[in-house]
DNA sequence: GGAAGTACCGACCTTTGGGTAAGCTGCTCA
DNA sequence: TGAGCAGCTTACCCAAAGGTCGGTACTTCC
């Protein structure tokens, strides 16, 4: 935002940005950004029954992760059972575009890509000479 | 593309669209890509030197990835030594814009990543009380 | 004749990702 | 009395990711 940023750049080793970039762009950071872009609150168990196949292992890893790095909130409510709540901050907000183009992207080339994998396993093996 | 596409979901276990945003949303392939937007050709070494920090083990493996997902073309020239050039495809090009605006972010929002982390390494700590 | 360049491939080994399972809290309901 | 709830945490373990190193083929340059 200010001017005296430093340069970031993804392509040079160790920068903060390319650990960033390694981060948003995970396997289930993704998908929880994606749950969560409506903007409203959001428990625990029902981003892990929305998204099939996470540990609650992973998705307290990434929840952990992405209120670390401020793009989402956790509010715990003291109550008994105990109630937490996530939801996008400002800063996650502007992800949510990005991300969102990213899941449509696979969505509508899904079709595309397995057809060309076919396409590769049929003629991309004259790679190996008979 | 066509109206009997199944319905493909992320959110579902062994959906080959989730599977397919893991590979786009991979640490290297982004860089990769993100190298090749150009749609000019690339040859091997210049895209490992622009890359800071990737083994030629994993630059191979995103590129053979990538041509096998029809997303890049690999254009062998038999001279000596030998020569050869990437290059995006039509369906590689789809993709050159959505990955654009996931490295522009990374790159405009890293240092509020960062401010969020230190903050939260001051004040998140009270989750452990004294 | 030895070194260097190109784009790999394969073996080996370490690091990390990620799964399972158990435990914990403090109240409530049977 | 004790089971069950929500949202974890911790320990343990295996498999996959990914780095390092060595080799290849052929030629051109020193």
């Amino acid at each position: 935002m200010t001017a005296t940023d430093p340069p970031w750049d993804p392509y040079a080793r160790e920068c903060p940005s390319r650990d960033l970039l390694n981060r948003i762009g995970d396997k289930w950071t993704v998908l929880v950004l994606g749950e969560l872009a409506d903007q409203r609150p959001h428990r625990f168990a029902s981003i892990r029954d929305r998204i099939e196949g996470i540990s609650e292992k992973m998705l307290t890893q990434t929840l952990r992760h992405l209120e670390e790095d401020g793009l989402i909130s956790r509010q715990v409510y003291p109550e008994v059972p105990p109630r937490v709540e996530y939801q996008l901050t400002s800063l996650g907000v502007t992800l949510r575009g990005p991300l969102a183009v990213l899941r449509e992207w696979s969505v509508s080339h899904a079709t595309d890509v397995l057809a060309a994998r076919e396409e590769y396993a049929r003629t991309g093996l004259r790679r190996c000479p008979s």
